[in-house]
DNA sequence: AGAAATTACTTTACCGATAACTTAAATGTT
DNA sequence: AACATTTAAGTTATCGGTAAAGTAATTTCT
């Protein structure tokens, strides 16, 4: 069988000119109906698909999409990733997903990637609040668009969840429960989620007359080892009963394990909270108390966001650059399980 | 700022020819020592990047590398791609990564992006042993390595669990119960990993005596609510003591979740046990008996496998295509927990 | 009817990098 | 010194597609 890779073998195939095939495969006015036909039925006929590397280059803009992603493991970043992902194929996009684990250094090499693959738009979870990322990427001319975390508040254009009142929600619930001690796993505090969740906690325990103390805060955590340690070390110094509030599912679980190991009970002796209802954990024992963030919905958006700023820049003239900064925060939704 | 972004730009502004640039940066011998270093630091002062459009176009060859996996937002294909995606990137690769969701048909059509992607290789979790995907990627000749299932077992460059042994040593485990009663909750039956797994299952039960009851084999489960949904299926029908084998951990969250909910006890009523060691279950109670798999293993193993048919193929002359094909079968760990 | 406009194509140029080929100067050999 | 070889460049062609400019043939308009 004869390979036709190339416009070039269409064309010899059909007695036609190169450019009557390209016109007729990207469907332009010039070429009759008959014409089109007969080329695009040829092309179909010997499975002809048009090499996107040379038109990528020769329109100079790809239709890849960068994700840089601070951790792909984590299925709260999985389920945002599959929105995004469904969201841009819909408009012939790809995608190259890149993982930072929360170290800006490999996000600043990841951008630089990024800028040499030509990719048309990025879409990032800052790992800090770092403004070398959004420096490059500017630099580079490369529209973006955030997700899950911002880098400055009234920058940037960003999707999110209302992070302040998740924590907010969380805490207010928590204190429901008359006791004062409300200890909070934070996690990275360079990161606008974590935050905003303080100030959402912070707002609770003002709300409700508690005051409050710094040490009864823990930063850093990232993982369910963490959770684990951290909820070890308060139950060296602290007798239940109290409330915990985890800035994730995962964290929640680690410390939901340290509670137990120690024969502590939940909600009884300790009612806690996770955040994000990743979805594994509604089938398991105790049914954790969490936030319910719209995932999919993130990605969707910060997708579709992305997008409009791509089709805005190609209608756009060079002079008139809006630039129109868009702020999405969606709204966090508090799923009152078994563990408080 | 001046934008320097091509070669042309850097020589101009270094007064040589754009050829003596291209050379110097990639090390060519044709350069002399003195300009080499005086052309490198410039680019490096300029901050360019190489076009990897232009090169690739140019060199009819991409440092792309297609991954289509089944499902990312298992923890499971997480860890794999993430071995994958290290290894690769200190080759100069860079990943797409698609979902298949187990659905062949978009297993096809994604292939058929990647070529136009012009993919050095492709990584691939098979969502069947539909012998399409194979004959499209040779048609395409596009090296490819298969990934946790195969499509035939001495067909293709692959790197595999050993499936059947893990059934084996999971069933072999649940027989010294003594009671022989053991549910299977499978997966799909055209993956190969599931045909192993029974046939190990199979083996392991021949060896104890017990007979093959094909009632007792559920097929089709592939996340957290089939299990849950085969479980109290299962329950309906049968009294404890009984054993039941999960083809996953994210089957066996399931299946617990129906036992205790109909208050059975774990392992004392149901002796459980899942497959895969997912990270995040370590820390829930009751600890999930497992196999442990070497998920980051598997995906630099795969990923050094491409590496080499992707070497291999640049030295080799067209007459000698040395069709070298390599299966790794990677050793399974039962991890005796809590449910067994 | 003759000019203007439209239709349906073809020809040409080009995107940025690199491989193959060429050239000029420096160096080595007898 | 004459010629061959090596070194360090520069020139040219090219990858596959598309945008812009050209060109005949046909249709429309006044």
């Amino acid at each position: 069988m004869k390979r036709v890779t190339r416009l070039k073998d269409l064309a010899e195939g059909l007695g036609v000119s190169i450019t009557t095939v390209s016109k007729a495969l990207n469907d332009h006015p010039d070429i009759s109906a008959k014409r089109k036909k007969e080329i695009l039925d040829y092309a179909k006929e010997v499975n002809y698909i048009p090499n996107q590397v040379a038109r990528s280059f020769r329109q100079q803009r790809t239709k890849m999409i960068g994700i840089v992603i601070s951790d792909n493991s984590n299925p709260f970043y999985a389920r945002v990733i599959r929105g995004i992902e469904e969201t841009l194929s819909v408009h012939g996009y790809h995608c190259v997903v890149m993982n930072s684990h929360e170290d800006v250094d490999k996000e600043i090499q990841f951008i630089g990637e990024l800028r040499g693959l030509n990719v048309a738009g990025v879409i990032l979870t800052p790992a800090s609040g770092n403004k070398k990322s959004r420096e490059l990427l500017k630099n580079y001319d490369i529209p973006y668009v955030l997700v899950n975390r911002y880098i400055e508040r009234d920058e940037d254009t960003y999707v999110v969840l209302d992070d302040e009142q998740a924590a907010y929600m969380t805490a207010r619930h928590l204190c429901s429960y008359g006791n004062d001690k409300i200890f909070f796993l934070n996690f990275l505090p360079g990161v606008s989620s974590a935050q905003n969740r303080l100030a959402g906690y912070k707002r609770a325990l003002k709300e409700c007359g508690f005051s409050y103390e710094s040490n009864m805060v823990v930063s850093g955590c990232t993982n369910q080892t963490d959770g684990y340690e951290s909820m070890k070390r308060i139950l060296e110094k602290n007798k239940p009963p109290f409330c915990v509030m985890c800035y994730s599912d995962y964290i929640a679980i680690g410390a939901i394990c340290a509670i137990q190991e120690r024969g502590f009970h939940l909600p009884h002796d300790v009612a806690l909270c996770g955040n994000d209802d990743i979805g594994i954990l509604s089938f398991v024992k105790p049914r954790l108390t969490t936030i319910g963030a719209p995932k999919l919905r993130m990605g969707i958006a910060s997708a579709e966001l992305l997008i409009e700023l791509l089709e805005s820049r190609q209608e756009e003239t060079e002079e008139e650059i809006k630039k129109e900064e868009k702020h999405i925060v969606m709204k966090p939704e508090l799923i009152i399980r078994e563990t408080s």
